[in-house]
DNA sequence: TAGATTGTTAATCGATTAACAATC
DNA sequence: TAGATTGTTAATCGATTAACAATC
């Protein structure tokens, strides 16, 4: 049978902001050997008995009165989002949003490491974005290959996506970030998370109305 | 005593996705009447069930056998959403996220019209981005004023997140889209949507190491 | 030691799903 | 009419929160 020991998205949601606090610690009290989980909670104001339970997820064990050591708790949660090794990943579409994410420097942070960009325009190909040369997508599928790529960021127009997402399944990607409003067909061997930008909004828009 | 009818935040997040597909359908058979639960569902891999009780809190009600009106159940989404007209916005930190969410033009479909953008960095300032003249941050507070702008978009880097936010706040901004990772400690009067990208990736590598 | 913190087990809360009568 | 769909009420599932013993 299998490890189907299964964790909640929203935990897993969390990690990365804890992952920020304690490494922001790490670095302004240099030397400092334990960070307690009621301190991360008190920073993003959330109940201390939450982080505790979703650092478990990550097989992090800490010590009564002093918290968790912050090397092995940094270590843990890379480990567990596989962020300890850079992830190699393709961009595929290099227009507003394919491009600003090319530049979030940040994103170096948590485990992504953008090595290849593709679009179908002429005249972006062979041009530089943030230090990566856009190719052309129509050999996008022997790129990936060469390269050995597993992970896809997806930021082209929507009528695009399905076709793309096939050629990147053929190419032997594994996961799919999905920026695009399309509901992409994919097998189920292979990871797809959607990202709706607009539906934080919504909310935003929902919870001002009911301010008032 | 309030309205205090507590809507669900995954319910809100699912309509954006919702309008989409009923636009499309709109479209693409033009003069349709109705359309069903059971079909956006199809659309969207969801259950009908999910749908039908999302659509219930923004009030349209259906037709038993044939769904639900096009136009009205467009109406209601959009009115729920506070989309039925443009919310005029300020965008706060033109860099490459920033710039990026400036050039997105789907977010017209959404509610936003960003009407202002604001930076810190001289050699930006006059210049426009995708039809925007980016002006001083220093004016800021008055601009926004004078614009009777009442949403902000916070993109800029996260030591100027806090500052932006009090003089946002100061200047009578009642919603605050933050793009940062610093939260914000604002009047609870304000409401703040925090947008982490890369909580999406770690949920992608993830499932991508529990796939296998 | 006393007080703070972890980690486990139980209780609560909220969201999703199921069942089904009402309806066109 | 028969079959499809809505909307409501109940059941299930999962996530958050509470309580508390164990520990350093």
């Amino acid at each position: 049978m299998r490890n189907k020991k299964i964790v909640g998205a929203p935990s897993v949601r969390r990690l990365p902001s804890y992952l920020d606090i304690i490494r922001d610690y790490q670095q302004e009290r240099e030397g400092v050997e334990y960070i307690s989980g009621t301190r991360i909670a008190r920073e993003l104001d959330l109940e201390s008995i939450q982080v505790r339970k979703d650092l478990t997820i990550t097989g992090i064990v800490g010590r009564p009165k002093k918290g968790y050591r912050v090397d092995a708790l940094v270590s843990a949660i890379e480990r567990f989002l596989s962020w300890d090794t850079l992830q190699d990943t393709a961009l595929v579409g290099a227009g507003n949003l394919g491009s600003a994410i090319l530049g979030h420097r940040e994103f170096a942070l948590h485990g992504l490491n953008i090595v290849a960009a593709f679009d179908s325009n002429s005249r972006k190909i062979g041009t530089k974005v943030h230090g990566i040369t856009i190719m052309s997508a129509a050999g996008m599928d022997i790129q990936i290959r060469n390269f050995g790529i597993k992970i896809a960021i997806l930021t082209l127009p929507p009528e695009q996506a399905q076709d793309a997402a096939d050629i990147l399944v053929r190419a032997g990607i594994e996961g799919i970030w999905n920026f695009t409003t399309k509901k992409l067909a994919v097998p189920d061997t292979v990871a797809v998370q959607n990202e709706d930008l607009s539906s934080g909004f919504a909310l935003l828009c929902v919870k001002m109305r009911t301010r008032k």
